[in-house]
DNA sequence: GTTGACTTTGACATTGACGTCAAGGTCTAG
DNA sequence: CTAGACCTTGACGTCAATGTCAAAGTCAAC
């Protein structure tokens, strides 16, 4: 398939598609004209690197840890002991991150709440769901 | 205090806060000479933006919920509706994250176990601890 | 009052993953 | 073979939080 129909498979933009080829996550076959041809695992590929990317991961560890992840599934080894260990210390990182995230998920939900029970008290409109006097 | 000791304080470099500054984030009183003074709270403050900035919220939301959390513990209602929609919207969108991260998270746990299972097999000297053979 | 650390404003630089525009070549259905 | 949708490279713009540098004023200790 063309850059187009990849995008619309995977749900990213060509540029970013074009993006991920610079720095070395997509090779794409090429047509004598030029046009990059991908192939149906290229779809898996693009989302496995979307999840590494939303977790934050740089282009370039991503670059490194892609050939262990081929199949669905399929899990290989780091391919250096240098990598291992980056890939612990993104992971730590990681750990982290979710820490910080689910600290201020509780802070916006405190004052959310504190909101909802204001509104339900006054205009008895809000869908407080679960959760009584916390 | 001045600007060096909070940054001290608040292990947050002091461009930093005169960035927050700048964003409405921070209030500090001013001297006749024209330098920044700040109170033991703004310690406090400063870590509850780092937390926020760390969870992905911009400066503008930030300024928005700051209000909200006077003190330790101190909860307050949302000052407008709209805002208190656009805090539901960001929960929802760290919840989601935190969903991104778990499964980066899996995926590298993943890879690193398969290293490690190398690792133990050869040289038998990586401090494997828990985790026989998944 | 002098020294040296600290502070002020202002502005430009950086990083990373993109958006966007331009000028041109390619594909394919009809 | 032509229209029009699609593709190519290249370059510059963006955003957000910070780094960094410069020139100048301020504080506090001695």
């Amino acid at each position: 398939m063309f850059i187009g129909e990849l995008a619309k498979r995977s749900g990213v933009s060509t540029r970013s598609l074009r993006y991920y080829e610079q720095q070395g996550l997509l090779r794409p076959r090429r047509r004598a004209s030029g046009y990059r041809e991908y192939d149906d695992s290229d779809v898996a590929t693009v989302r496995r690197v979307r999840v590494l990317l939303a977790a934050g991961l740089n282009t370039d560890l991503i670059r490194e840890v892609l050939p262990c992840m081929a199949d669905e599934g399929t899990i290989l080894a780091p391919t250096c002991d240098e990598m291992a260990q980056d890939l612990r210390d993104e992971r730590e990182r990681m750990s982290r991150s979710i820490e910080q995230l689910q600290a201020a998920h509780a802070m916006l939900s405190s004052i959310i709440h504190a909101g909802e029970a204001l509104t339900a008290g006054a205009g008895a409109r809000a869908g407080a769901g679960a959760g009584g006097k916390a």
